[in-house]
DNA sequence: ACAGACGCTTGACAATGTCAAGTTGTACGC
DNA sequence: GCGTACAACTTGACATTGTCAAGCGTCTGT
């Protein structure tokens, strides 16, 4: 309708159609997600996102790509930070980013809407995330960051935190609760079992082979 | 074409129908799988499978119901048999079950697309699984399985497993692993790391709260 | 002044999910 | 033996979708 040429709207169609779509997966889930819809909440027509995205795949790329930006950012923040409770800390910031970014959390881990191998920016930042969770293992327990045992322990760290945050956000688990256990209770109940398992292994492994 | 009516053939379009989709989410994922796909697949018309499924998600929440029925025969397995190295078995079970019934699993924890409280026998197949791993978190620790405590165990074993499974199948990190690791490797490693942590624990609980 | 890019738009196409309305065989009550 | 009812489909239609192709106006550099 209105050629829209202000300067200050130029790059609002790419964030309005991001938006769009981080908005339906959220409430509504990815298949619910087209170019169409999210063009029309734009207030473009439907080719617009074309410009952008280069096709449907290409959207997701870029939320996921922000995705990873953002949990890298926190595992940074965390890692730079008073590393008590590391564990309790990443395993917390993890859910929590599951919990208020699921828009972005629901696609980072779809490699069939997003290749990796086809988004390179966005299998840059999924590496970095993960680069920055070996940090994390390493100043938890001393390994190297390209050791075995450190990518033994982030896929154990990662994978605990995502189970959980996949389970809670997507997954039967949190009606199987019993009546008296809220999420918050059981969070923190699952991200305190998590840590003090995970400090004792530590601690053994310190005593075992010192220094 | 034609008329199809022998008694054999009753019930081999529903099979067929499920078999179908389930090739094709292993393969390419959630997205690709349409009726009209699935309906040429069967060797029937576009709306044949409306008459068993109702809808796609129908097609799904089946799709699901058989994976947890799997699922939970594969815990109760363990649970029945020699109950050492209960944790690592389980775990093992877990991942093997992710990898070899891709279809089934990519769709198990899809809320969107098959709604638990719309498709209720999914539902109870869901809840038999979790059951199941209270019963193996009992005979780990002997907490009552309506305890609080026994539904944290159960939701740390299930998290850990369902994240190491999804992030192998659809994630960034299968291919974040050092050059000298296999995949046997890791799971080994990982399963290994699971259960030694979690023994540790559970001994030291029994030590701190004998019988 | 003008070529080319950027940021869109309009138009078309095949494919999809689903509603509505048949059609065909089989089972069962009477 | 016959009608009714149901199961297991089929055919047809419709709006919606992803994407290709081509066009249009505005800016930018020369």
């Amino acid at each position: 309708m209105t050629p829209a040429t202000s300067h200050s709207e130029q790059l609002d169609v790419r964030r309005q159609v991001l938006d769009a779509a981080i908005d339906i997966i959220s409430r509504e889930g990815v298949e619910h997600v087209s170019m169409r819809e999210v063009a029309r909440r734009a207030g473009v027509s439907h080719q617009a996102p074309y410009h952008y995205f280069g096709d449907r795949a290409g959207i997701f790329a870029s939320i996921a790509e922000e995705g990873f930006h953002a949990l890298t950012a926190e595992f940074r923040r965390i890692n730079t930070g008073n590393i008590d409770d590391l564990v309790d800390k990443t395993f917390r910031a993890y859910v929590t980013f599951g919990l208020t970014h699921t828009g972005h959390f629901r696609i980072m881990f779809r490699s069939d809407l997003c290749g990796l191998h086809t988004h390179p920016n966005t299998a840059t930042q999924a590496s970095n995330a993960y680069e920055e969770l070996l940090n994390t293992v390493h100043l938890l327990t001393g390994y190297p960051t390209d050791s075995e045992d450190a990518s033994t322990w982030a896929s154990f760290l990662w994978s605990t935190a995502h189970g959980f945050a996949t389970l809670i956000t997507d997954g039967p688990l949190v009606n199987k609760l019993p009546d008296s256990v809220t999420f918050e209770n059981h969070l923190n109940h699952m991200a305190q079992l998590v840590a003090s398992i995970t400090e004792e292994h530590v601690a053994r492994i310190r005593t075992t082979l010192p220094k």
